[in-house]
DNA sequence: ATCCTCCCCTAC
DNA sequence: TAAGGTAGGGGAGGAT
């Protein structure tokens, strides 16, 4: 709980939470267009020998008028064609359409078509022809599209930045050099040889992940450990001693229990604090005696970053607004004009400071607003490690059927121990509590339910320092009243989207049917929200399975200037992950690298000291010929990813490598090696009666070679990784004089670029995939178990595998082979001049092109003129296939390629594709959407066109011509800008 | 139907 | 200053 804010961290955009929001209103006009349709029926033959292609914002929308030429008889073609299309609908004729027509093509508005319905005859053209440049501004939409819209998009405010606070914050001439203040660095050098080991002896999520997974392989290693149960035995004699112990269940009750540590990280820190106990406590990194406002750094833009926060809390959702934590969008009262609050962020907060609206994840700045006395103190996690490990001996004692969440949290199924002993759940509960207040000195609080999810409910109520229990019978009185977000597995975008169906509480929810709800959210999810929300859960108890996946990442203080740093990065990341694997005593085959990439419009300079910022990201991945923990193997790769992606090097912000598929290195049925050591083994024994029974010593395990067989092809895939959706476009969602600024910014960063020139290219990349043709054997094993030194250090360690090794050197050294992978840096830009993009962009997910549309409108002077009771119109957005929406029209892109893909593209088709992304980023300034349309174009065309003779070149080169097409309006747009876009092999 | 890939979402 | 990591559940949609 409390966990509200701190993933706000990950999306301080905001956008992550808007996607599903976004998605809930497009499910809603998919859903109209699907009714629509359903009542097409043929009532004349008015349109016999017309076919229209509707191009840009239409009233009616492109749908409505593709149903209404489906009753009369006309014909609707999706993509324009020179030669059968004859008539073009359009409420207007920018540069940008009238172009890719053919010449005389009749271009007419949409009141043609209604004009001619009702007159039941085909009307003249004249009075409707439209002019080049002509722009009808009294659009308007029909019923049920702009009401949608226009109801939604009231959540989205104008994020009024101060114009003098963002003018100053975008200066750049008051930075001379950007670049120098950047690279030389109050941020740590990212490449220092002990960044990562740095950033991750201090990154609390880092602990609290990597806890998790040793608790979790801990708790795994003693389901068949059948050593005694000390705390089991105790509540057996009591149950002797006693004989009011008769607890019973009805037959197929289970008892869950859910023990989570109040405040965690603070009431561990106040132990060695006692004189604190009483005053609000926050832990964070923030130092204590330093003010919780620091200057202004220049080049930042703390409203930018802010804004993210207010789009976040603008939604609808069941919480309070309080419960985002870093809305920041009261400013700061401590802060004042050449000051800026703090960013740190607080990972935990006890009760006092809860009680002035404090959260865990929230700003230390925000923080100290709320609560000016306030007191920081800093992480200590050893002794988090410690308490945690003292908590887990002790519940492990009552029960193996125990279920790691956290380290402070764990879930028991006690239904056996009850049903032993007849002792009252709640009397285990203060059993369980009591001790971990001897052993630990901090208090932990307890919720017992019928099942996980009421468990977890009851422990709020019982928090602080109590302990709750919901029975069967009072399940459904308890629920009713609760906010749908309070149901475990509700988060923010789940939360918005049922808010959006009309349910904001439990109670409200259960009003819905299994179906409505299976068809909004999925079988499962919507099942389990229908289970949910009338205390229904039927997940049993269970230690996690074996691990899936194993990764290192880095979205903090990543600030690389050149191409070498990048690839040491790459190679100390691969390190760290080869570590991992080796720990995990698993070998993984598949790499994924995931960037995260400045967005163009967002400043140079982070608001959050390191941060990330406002962000994309992008994941490529490679399978690979075999199983690996050779940390080159994995940096070639990664740097080869990396490579392809072509990312400028100055706008990286987060960098992380995953290995998936993985392989265990023991054999089947042997025990594993567990982490539990460090958990257990040094765990100090209090009395006999306390101490856990788990024999650390008798868990061991002894690595076992495993052969590892070549069975898979090498095959490369890239991951549209949307982080973030963002229904409304960046620049337009800002007042004019900002956005103006915003723009120059993108000049500069574009600039800069030029003057780097320090992409990554891939021009010289060959792919690995071909080096690698031995195979790991035995003898990798003993060498992984062996190799407790970082992989990177192999040049003076045995190697792992000595065909690995003799493979990637094949060439010669592995580094001269990364080396000249980015030879041809710096200058490739010029050479391959036809393709100028250089990234991939937008992540965005704004799913609703012509929402984000009409919010934009919204934000506009100029909407403002229209009569008061006109709300903002959604004029129809650009169209692809008659899809308006960022999905449809990526669907509309999946399936000509699908259709096509035989063949080669058609050049009518291409244009089609071209002047809806032009309408897009001209009229739209959706390139959140035209960068998604790009890479699903890009991703079809790799993955469905035949490889054989020439036509995937031709589909090749129809995507690099669409994407030239749709750079020159960018470029027309944004004063040269060039538009990321993910470039095709 | 079921599996696979690429995501989104959630939790601490 | 500040340390915004990481793994798993599951849905959409295509392949089999
Ligand atoms: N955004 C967050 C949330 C949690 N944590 C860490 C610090 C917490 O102390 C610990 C446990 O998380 P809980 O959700 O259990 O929160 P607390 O234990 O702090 O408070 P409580 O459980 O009493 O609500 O995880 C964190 O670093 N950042
Ligand atoms: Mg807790
Ligand atoms: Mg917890």
């Amino acid at each position: 709980m409390g966990g509200r804010g701190q993933f706000r961290v990950q999306s301080d955009d905001g956008w992550a939470s808007m996607g599903g929001y976004m998605a809930a209103k497009v499910r809603k006009l998919d859903q109209q267009f699907e009714e629509q349709k359903g009542k097409e029926e043929t009532v004349s033959s008015l349109f016999e020998n017309v076919a229209i292609h509707v191009n840009g914002y239409t009233s009616p929308t492109a749908d409505q008028l593709k149903s209404l030429m489906a009753q009369h008889g006309g014909r609707y073609h999706a993509y324009y064609s020179s030669t059968s299309t004859t008539h073009v609908i359009a409420s207007n004729l920018p540069r940008a359409k009238a172009k890719d027509l053919r010449p005389n093509q009749k271009v007419v508005k949409p009141e043609w078509i209604v004009d001619s319905i009702k007159a039941n005859s085909i009307l003249p053209i004249q009075p409707y022809i439209v002019a080049a440049h002509g722009v009808d501004k009294n659009q308007r939409t029909i019923s049920g599209f702009s009401s949608t819209s226009a109801n939604s998009n009231t959540e989205v405010d104008v994020p009024c930045c101060s114009k003098d606070v963002t003018s100053d914050r975008n200066s750049k001439s008051e930075e001379p050099s950007l670049n120098q203040s950047k690279s030389s660095g109050k941020i740590p050098a990212t490449t220092d040889n002990n960044f990562l080991s740095d950033f991750y002896k201090h990154s609390r999520l880092h602990f609290l992940s990597t806890w998790k997974t040793e608790l979790a392989d801990f708790v795994r290693s003693l389901v068949n450990n059948p050593l005694e149960l000390s705390g089991l035995q105790k509540l057996e004699q009591l149950s002797k001693n006693s004989k009011a112990c008769s607890y019973s269940l009805a037959s197929n009750e289970r008892c869950i229990m859910h023990v989570d540590m109040d405040c965690f990280f603070v009431s561990v820190g106040l132990i060695s604090r006692p004189h604190l106990i009483g005053q609000p406590v926050a832990v964070t990194h923030h130092s204590a005696d330093t003010p919780s406002t620091a200057k202004q750094r220049p080049g930042t833009d703390p409203e930018f970053e802010r804004n993210y926060y207010k789009k976040k809390i603008k939604r609808p959702s069941t919480d309070n607004e309080e419960t985002s934590s870093n809305d920041v969008s009261s400013v700061a009262k401590s802060s004042t004009s050449d000051t800026v609050p703090s960013f740190s962020e607080i990972a935990s907060c006890n009760y006092e400071a809860r009680s002035a609206g404090l959260k865990n994840g929230m700003f230390y700045g925000k923080a100290k607003d709320l609560c000016p006395d306030l007191i920081a103190i800093p992480y200590d996690f050893e002794a988090y490690r410690e308490a945690s490990r003292k908590l887990y001996g002790i519940l492990c004692s009552y029960t193996r059927t125990l279920e790691a969440v956290s380290c402070d949290e764990a879930l028991l199924d006690v239904t056996q121990l009850i049903l032993q002993t007849g002792v009252e759940p709640s009397t285990v509960a203060e059993h369980i509590r009591q001790r971990v207040k001897e052993e630990t000195g901090c208090n932990a609080s307890a919720g017992i339910g019928p099942n996980i999810a009421l468990a977890r409910m009851a422990t709020r109520v019982g928090k602080p320092n109590g302990q709750h229990q919901v029975t069967e019978s009072e399940a459904a009185e308890f629920i009713k009243d609760h906010p749908v977000k309070d149901l475990p597995g509700v988060g923010y975008a789940t939360a918005s989207r049922l808010v959006e169906l009309g349910a904001a509480t439990c109670g409200e929810l259960q009003k819905i049917s299994v179906d409505v709800l299976k068809k909004e959210f999925g079988n499962k999810t919507g099942q389990k929200l229908y289970d949910l929300c009338r205390g229904v859960d039927k997940r049993e108890v269970v230690q996690s399975k074996e691990r899936k996946s194993v990764s290192a990442d880095v979205n903090y203080g990543i600030r690389l200037t050149t191409i070498d740093e990048v690839k040491t990065f790459l190679k100390n990341l691969s390190a760290e992950v080869s570590d991992r694997l080796n720990k995990a005593h698993v070998t993984g085959k598949k790499v994924t690298l995931k960037v995260m990439v400045r967005r163009p419009d967002a400043p140079l300079e982070t608001a959050k000291f390191g941060g990330h910022g406002v962000c994309h990201t992008m994941t490529r991945s490679k399978n690979l010929d075999k199983f690996t923990v050779d940390c080159d193997v994995i940096a070639k790769e990664a740097i080869s990813l990396m490579t392809s992606l072509k990312v400028n090097v100055s706008d990286l912000r987060g960098i992380g490598i995953q290995m998936t598929q993985l392989k265990s290195d023991f054999e089947i049925g042997e025990r594993r090696k567990s982490t539990m050591e460090k958990f257990v083994k040094s765990r100090p024994s209090v009395q006999p009666s306390t101490t856990p029974a788990v024999d650390v010593e008798s868990v061991t395990a002894e690595s076992t070679a495993q052969e590892i067989k070549e069975l898979d092809q090498s095959s490369t895939r890239v991951e549209e990784n949307k982080q973030s959706d963002f229904s409304t476009s960046f620049l337009d969602a800002l007042p004019d004089d900002i956005r103006r600024e915003v723009e120059q910014d993108l000049q500069a960063q574009k600039a800069a670029l030029e003057r780097t020139q320090n992409q990554m290219t891939s021009s010289v990349h060959s792919e690995s995939a071909s080096s690698m043709t031995s195979q790991n054997t035995a003898t990798s094993k003993t060498n992984r178990s062996s190799s407790r030194g970082r992989g990177r250090k192999r040049s003076t360690a045995p190697k792992k595998s000595s065909k690995v090794k003799k493979t990637s050197s094949a060439g010669g050294s592995p580094n001269k082979l990364i080396t000249e992978m980015f030879k041809v840096v710096g200058k490739s830009r010029l050479d391959e001049k036809p393709v100028k993009i250089d990234l991939t962009t937008s992540q965005s997910s704004n799913d609703d092109v012509g929402d984000k549309v009409q919010v934009t409108r919204k934000l506009q002077p100029e909407f403002e003129e229209l009569p008061v009771d006109d709300r903002p119109r959604s004029p129809s957005p650009p169209s692809l296939g008659g899809a308006t929406t960022t999905s449809g029209s990526r669907d509309a892109v999946r399936r000509w390629v699908a259709e096509c893909a035989g063949a080669s593209p058609m050049q009518d088709d291409i244009d089609e594709i071209v002047t809806f992304l032009q309408l897009l980023v001209v009229e739209s300034h959706n390139l959140e959407c035209v960068s998604l349309v790009l890479r699903t174009l890009r991703r079809c065309i790799m993955s469905s066109v035949s490889r054989e003779g020439g036509i995937i070149t031709s589909w090749v080169k129809a995507y690099d011509f669409i994407v030239e097409k749709v750079q020159e309006e960018v470029r027309r747009l944004y004063d040269d800008i060039t538009l990321y876009v993910v470039p095709i092999t």
